[in-house]
DNA sequence: CTAGGGTTAG
């Protein structure tokens, strides 16, 4: 069997069919023949003509993404007028910084364009299309151009693929991509790449097959394709996560003897690990060796740093590393400091918390309403109602409308300081500023006032608001 | 120029 007729063996396992609305659509570059069609060139449409020296500088742009779309179109358009037509490459690069933008779709879209007015692609400029497929969770259509490949008489290659059973990954559908995996083997089509093995690794720690990841790794090396510190990264943060973290440790042991140095994504796997099992002794041991093999922490094991603090009840250990971290540029999101808040407010220390809404806020971050409720709640849960009313103040100062569930809080509050009047007061207010209070309202007025023996008040209350 | 890895709330 030759190759070629392997290849379209694959492909009716994989496409719902060769004849999808979007190969029709695609016509123009499944059979034209790479000529300028000049028919087509009226209806091209017009754009400013641009600097050369800022033509160039938009092309170097392509590459690390657009400042913003429309300098991406602009240069799409102009390239289009272009005579002589430039290079693939450069439309491949365009397409290629509209991905880094996450812009799947527009790049589709310019790819129907090229499509139209005639632009020759190459197989790079059609990987990237099925990639874009494949991110908008399209893998169908992502096989209807690997037909589109063929038809035009280009050979796929393991990008091709790997773009392909990382799209099904994608879609969670793991055991179809190791199938395709296994027939490309079978088919002799590409000899996978370690960029393969490690897609279908990613595959099976998505799906907690742990063995099974464990065993790839093994079988890859015995076909001849060295692992990578990415094979080995995901394969130690799959046995992290089903607690083999001893065993993690030993991979990273044999990762080291064989040259390939672990990094920062490593040690997030593996502190993560021990975080879980609430081995905090081996944590500080992974941040010592870190420290020596002088990997810089990052904002992402940061966080999982903090997190796992906050969880043992060690908020100030959590935020002298946030404290390092924005001594260090490296800025936390605002999730991180919400932790933070919590875990204070948990042990009752609301100031703490506040002082951490303070440097939250020196960040650039402003806290939203559940940030506030959470401060709300800790000082009436401390008694400190008058503190938690200053702070709904200043919510509401700041545009952020107090809900229901804030002003039960205090009333509450109020309440449970015997400050039966105010709370009174504060629920009428409620009602006047429009909100309607909800069951749980209701129920911390009745308590409150028949706890006080006011029951007339309770009842009339009760009966103002129904 | 195109393909692969680590965190996280209500």
């Amino acid at each position: 069997m030759s190759i070629r007729n392997a290849s379209f063996k694959l492909l009716p396992l994989f496409s719902s069919s060769l004849f999808s609305p979007l190969v029709l659509h695609f016509h123009s570059i499944i059979y034209s023949n790479n000529n300028i069609n000049t028919n087509k060139n009226d209806h091209i449409p017009h754009s400013n003509p641009t600097q050369p020296h800022l033509q160039q500088f938009l092309l170097e742009k392509s590459q690390l993404g657009f400042d913003k779309l429309e300098d991406a179109l602009n240069l799409f358009v102009e390239m289009l007028h272009m005579r002589p037509l430039l290079p693939v490459m450069k439309f491949n690069q365009l397409l290629a910084g509209l991905v880094k933008m996450k812009q799947y779709s527009l790049a589709v879209s310019l790819f129907s364009d090229m499509c139209y007015f005639s632009i020759p692609v190459d197989v790079s400029t059609l990987n990237t299309v099925i990639n874009c497929f494949c991110r908008l969770y399209r893998v169908d259509y992502g096989f209807s151009l690997l037909a589109v490949i063929f038809k035009r008489g280009f050979v796929p290659t393991v990008v091709t693929y790997n773009t392909l059973v990382s799209g099904l990954v994608l879609r969670d559908q793991v055991v179809e991509a190791e199938r395709l995996f296994r027939m490309l083997i079978m088919f002799g089509e590409v000899e996978p790449s370690v960029v393969t093995y490690n897609i279908i690794v990613s595959g099976l720690r998505k799906t907690g097959q742990t063995f099974e990841a464990v065993n790839l790794l093994k079988s890859m090396e015995k076909r001849g394709c060295e692992p990578d510190s990415v094979t080995y990264n995901t394969v130690i943060d799959c046995l992290c996560k089903e607690k083999l973290v001893d065993h993690a440790l030993d991979l990273l042991g044999e990762m080291c003897n064989r040259g390939i140095l672990p990094d920062v994504m490593t040690y997030t796997s593996l502190i993560q690990g021990f975080c879980n099992l609430n081995r905090l002794g081996d944590v500080a041991r992974l941040l010592r060796e870190m420290d020596v093999r002088n990997i810089l922490p990052d904002v992402y094991i940061c966080s999982v740093i903090v997190d796992a603090y906050c969880r043992e009840g060690m908020p100030e250990a959590g935020e002298c590393v946030v404290k390092t971290m924005i001594q260090r540029g490296v800025y936390p999101p605002a999730i991180t400091y919400t932790k933070l808040m919590d875990g204070y407010c948990f042990r009752g220390e609301v100031d703490r918390a506040v002082a951490v809404l303070y440097i939250m806020r020196s960040t650039g971050l402003a806290p939203d309403s559940y940030v506030y409720n959470i401060l709300i709640d800790g000082f009436c849960r401390m008694h400190k109602v008058d503190k938690a009313i200053e702070l709904s103040r200043k919510m509401s100062a700041e545009g952020l409308k107090p809900a229901i569930e804030t002003y039960n809080t205090i009333i509450h509050g109020l309440f449970q300081m015997g400050r039966t009047v105010e709370a009174q007061k504060l629920f009428y207010l409620m009602v006047n500023e429009g909100n309607k209070p909800n069951t749980a309202s209701c129920r911390i007025l009745l308590d409150g006032l028949l706890k006080k023996q006011y029951i007339d008040e309770g009842i009339s209350g009760i009966h103002d608001i129904s």
